[in-house]
DNA sequence: CGCGGCTTTCCATCGAATGGAAATCCGCCC
DNA sequence: GGGCGGATTTCCATTCGATGGAAAGCCGCG
């Protein structure tokens, strides 16, 4: 029986509503594909309350889908909204050429974009002659030691570079950790045309890059923020 | 100089905060991937002060961005959350055999899924030896004068045909739209198990299809609401 | 210079968002 | 069965943030 009720003791620290619901789509990433709505609210740092409704409400815009099971997934509407972004355009303008590649090569292909400090896999298409790698779109790899980074890299303006050296991590033996051994790399790339990573990144997996330009500057409009 | 400033003349219908954030989203769709603050005030039925509040959140969050142009497109973070979603895993595990079958065929492929009263496209791979069709992922095509939509409607439960019979569209000289000549096809197509359209749904495009079963029933995840 | 359209800022009002708490529901273990 | 822990759903008094009209700013154009 309903008794007490006291009021909600002011918890609401200042966050617009449009703020939460956004947190609650945050929620969600490539490691959290399905999430109950317990989780949904500690990950979103919502109470319950709130986060029930605001799930409530997105899933009535399709923007999120309730399964049998009870959890919570990203929906058809989402994917949909998705696909006006810009990769999808340049994915489809690309996608033939990326076929090419595969048929002649017959190895795995990405497309990627610069994306703050990282490279932003915009598409992948597997080859029959090789594993395929685990980046699939939507993925990031590092600029500092990935054949599609050091490209990317390389036609970046300077500053990006300063931002880059200062954190070199080490992801195998052969990963270029040194600033000058890695400018000189550039330079190579930007002369040849060509970049390349021989096992930088992932054991046994070496790979080479080429830069795509167009009329539209990609980079550019990707560039702006940092994460 | 402010003299004035009326109150606000109580015109909130009763919406929710969170659901103008969302018909601001559903301004966009795929005949305007870029709007201005004032089309999306229109298209979304809001006020300009409202709508620009709402944009401007929006775009914090990254699921819209601002062009040097000033105009707004969805963003890089609202494609990742895209990327989440239920056809993308199912892209990337067929991935591998579309490439082959284009590779096999020449011809393009496309995979789809059945999505309220219409096949949705989860993806297409362009072949070489055909003018590459406008139906990109995230595209919808109609059950009874296509290849995919046959094949999907042939394995549907009963009721979908009934509320697809009440439509039968034509868009070419060719489009079945006989109900009884319709259920003959599909009676075909579950014994052949395979489905065919030829010029039904656009001159000159013919197209073959094949049902592709697996342990999740993707059809009943997405059945559930009309459009 | 004034007009028309788009964008941005301001702010008084009040309705809608909020979240603690209670009530269910469910699986699980003793 | 009965009790426990956790997730989910409902309820509602409080109050704070959303709201939108209006005014001002900003172009580009004739």
């Amino acid at each position: 029986m309903r008794s007490a009720n006291r009021p909600p003791a002011r918890t609401a620290p200042g966050r617009s509503a449009t703020s939460r619901a956004l947190s609650v789509l945050d929620a969600f990433d490539a490691g959290h594909h399905a999430l109950t709505l317990s989780q949904i609210s500690r990950r979103a740092g919502l109470p319950v309350a709130t986060a029930h409704r605001l799930v409530a409400e997105l899933c009535a815009a399709r923007l999120l889908l309730r399964r049998p099971d009870g959890a919570y997934e990203v929906g058809a509407r989402m994917w949909r909204l998705g696909l006006l972004a810009a990769p999808t355009l340049l994915r489809e303008t690309a996608l033939p050429h990326l076929q090419d590649l595969v048929l002649a090569t017959g190895h795995t292909v990405h497309l990627a974009v610069l994306d703050g400090t990282s490279a932003l896999v915009v598409e992948r298409l597997a080859g029959s002659r090789t594993q395929p790698t685990r980046h699939s779109p939507g993925g990031r790899l590092p600029l500092h030691c990935t054949a599609v980074g050091k490209v990317l890299l390389a036609h970046a303006p300077p500053e990006l570079l300063a931002t880059v050296e200062a954190d070199l991590r080490r992801y195998t033996p052969w990963t270029t950790t040194d600033p000058d051994r890695l400018r000189r790399q550039l330079e190579v790339i930007r002369r040849s045309g060509l970049g390349r990573s021989a096992q930088e990144h992932r054991p046994g997996v070496s790979s080479l890059a080429m830069p795509v330009r167009g009329r539209r500057a990609w980079s550019r409009r990707w560039a702006s923020w940092p994460r």
